[in-house]
DNA sequence: TATGAATGAGCCTTCATTCAT
DNA sequence: TATGAATGAAGGCTCATTCAT
């Protein structure tokens, strides 16, 4: 991550940037924790001050406000995830396992993520206030369709897919299908008395996630 | 909906009883609509008050405390869909078509009804505290996952679909598909400049989520 | 007790007035018991009346406000302690023996009577805003103190007692250890980690306080 | 008292640290008033702070709750008690004059310090409810027994005292005594028209509570 | 850069009391 | 006489934010 990074980064002066650095870095992975928690209005400044190794004036020294925080804490999640997504290469796959592989590293990391999911779902329940002001949202989704597309022409080519999936319409798919895994999961869980956290269940629903876009595209 | 045929419930006696039931019945809506647009710890039961045809004291009268408006919010909310699915009958109808007719209308629903599918995000960020006290729940999805199996088992026996398809899978991932469409609206057309809101769009994604269901049963 | 007597109080006309009055009945008793527990502004309306066989609205219609009640029921346990007071005869005991059994029954009533002594204790903290406004009070305590006169006089003239005791002063400190030893129960038992509460304790206590009477009044 | 020296505590820095605990002291203060006067459930909040020179979010800075700041009250008063106590040397007097004087500066204290009178008949009316997590008060309790009984082990042996006096039920004696003329002023001197307040009525009242244990211990 | 103290506005909740029937 | 519904005022408590040092 680049933030670890940041973390050593040295000096010629002394150490006083890297701890302001690290200060910044500190309380944005506590302000994280909490606002995937609770969401923004749940959330306590209080609370996010005692967590870290710093104080309440500092939060407002950096961040400006609760809002300013939030809103760090909303970019740099997503900052995380361009930086997944552009590392992975696909072009030596042939199409069918390359978008099998699409799915599966998007269903894990949303697995892995839940703190991503549950920052997106607040971010949603705010009516989108403040993702308009996360810089490079929009290149980043750009690269993920521009991927998708290609694979589905490459797939079209090779006679795997049928012609007609819009990539945006299959990226959306797919997205639901791996969000609503995790941003569901207690209600749906409760409701229909199945597991959906355990390694098993996640591995089964892997598969039939995988499978349901892949028979979508198949020609 | 029931309630309605609440708020003229007549009795012998006079006005009395269905006065108190307008009131819980007001105050019902103005906090779904509240909870719904801010969440639990977002909305403010000084502004559902003013809102409402009675008082602030009447809130704690009827429900007790904020979490007790917020549960009966919740079990409206979920007994509304409950009565929904119960209207549908599609034993005369080929399994494709009855199938269609399930995602159809599980669309149609979440996308008429935002502030349901608002509440169960809410809902899950608080990690389903309160879903679990909300009766009648488990048993109305018992029934919709029969209705998921008999129709499944019709299309197998008649060639339509192949074997093998959970009911509960299924379920999932109508649902995914449907609530996602309506939950992650404000990042997904932001961050990916497509509307998803207009009749259009909404024609158009309708479509597609069929389509994706009706190719993962597919014999 | 004249309460008792009430409740099955018969009259020609039927059951009416006969309710009325086991209500107000009612309504004292719960009453005492809440004002003794919690004190005048612990004490809550509600809970009152829940724990009546009326309603809250009949607590205002007999008593008109909480003041009320309270005074009603300060009134009534001033009453009873007159009542038991008035029972007493003791012409034809010795001034010894007549003054142990003043001391005696005095200190068992408190014992008995713990709701009584913190009725007292809670119209003191109020600096007494209430007791003027019960009847009857100065005329039973005149009549105690004339009885004390009368025995300090018998004993004077016996030789059993010295001169000079003045009754007043004498109650006060009758009052003052019988009262105190279930008025301050709570922080003495604690502080010097002695029960006071056994019957064993209470013996022992009873002795003691009649001793330091008699040794006070000893000629 | 301890609390005055800490208003001007001095430290090499400044003033901060002295307007905090000024602040403080200040709020214990009028809260001593306030819960001596009302009790804990009549005292109000909002009349606390207003009293104060700091605001009512200083109360809940500094004492967490109501109840937080009703217990330091109660502490701070027990303390007060301590401290005065303990000046007290009387070895140097005759075991009869030691105990006169213990139980004039009693008597006196009680009368000086109606507060923590009223504090503690609150605290018997919440049935000790908080008394247990004052530090300090058994200590402080046991050092007073040790002085009486040292006392009356000092006129027994010369022979100014009777044997058999326990040094508890000595104090609870002294202390009813002594605590009665306070807390039952009200009623008292209502019910029995009896001055209790006045100079000259205290100082003949003093005198005989002096009689009364003198009389009782005498050999 | 850092910290403990302070604040005003507002939040959830409760209370004694009254009204309509 | 009796009851459920309703209310205004206030009570305890919390929040994001700022100040003094």
């Amino acid at each position: 991550m680049a933030e670890s990074a940041l973390k050593k980064k040295e000096n010629g002066r002394g150490t006083r940037a890297t701890d302001a650095e690290e200060t910044r870095f500190n309380i944005l992975e506590v302000a994280t924790a909490e606002f995937a928690d609770k969401g923004l209005s749940g959330a306590r400044i209080d609370e996010i001050a005692e967590r870290t190794n710093s104080s309440k004036r500092m939060i407002y020294y950096y961040f400006g406000s609760k809002e300013g925080l939030y809103r760090a804490v909303l970019e740099r999640a997503y900052t995380a995830v361009r930086e997944v997504d552009a590392d992975n290469r696909r072009d030596d796959l042939d199409p069918d396992a390359a978008l099998r592989d699409v799915v599966g590293v998007t269903f894990d990391y949303h697995n892995q993520h839940p703190e991503f999911v549950r920052l997106v779902m607040n971010e949603n329940i705010l009516r989108g206030a403040h993702v308009g002001e996360v810089p490079g949202i929009r290149e980043r989704n750009r690269k993920v369709i521009d991927q998708l597309r290609a694979i589905l022409a490459r797939g079209v080519a090779s006679g795997h897919f049928r012609e007609g999936v819009d990539p945006v319409e299959l990226h959306m798919t797919i997205s639901a299908l791996c969000f609503y895994n995790v941003s569901n999961r207690y209600t749906f869980s409760f409701g229909f008395e199945r597991d959906m956290s355990s390694p098993k269940a996640l591995a089964r629903r892997r598969m039939s996630v995988i499978d349901v876009i892949e028979s979508w595209c198949r020609a």
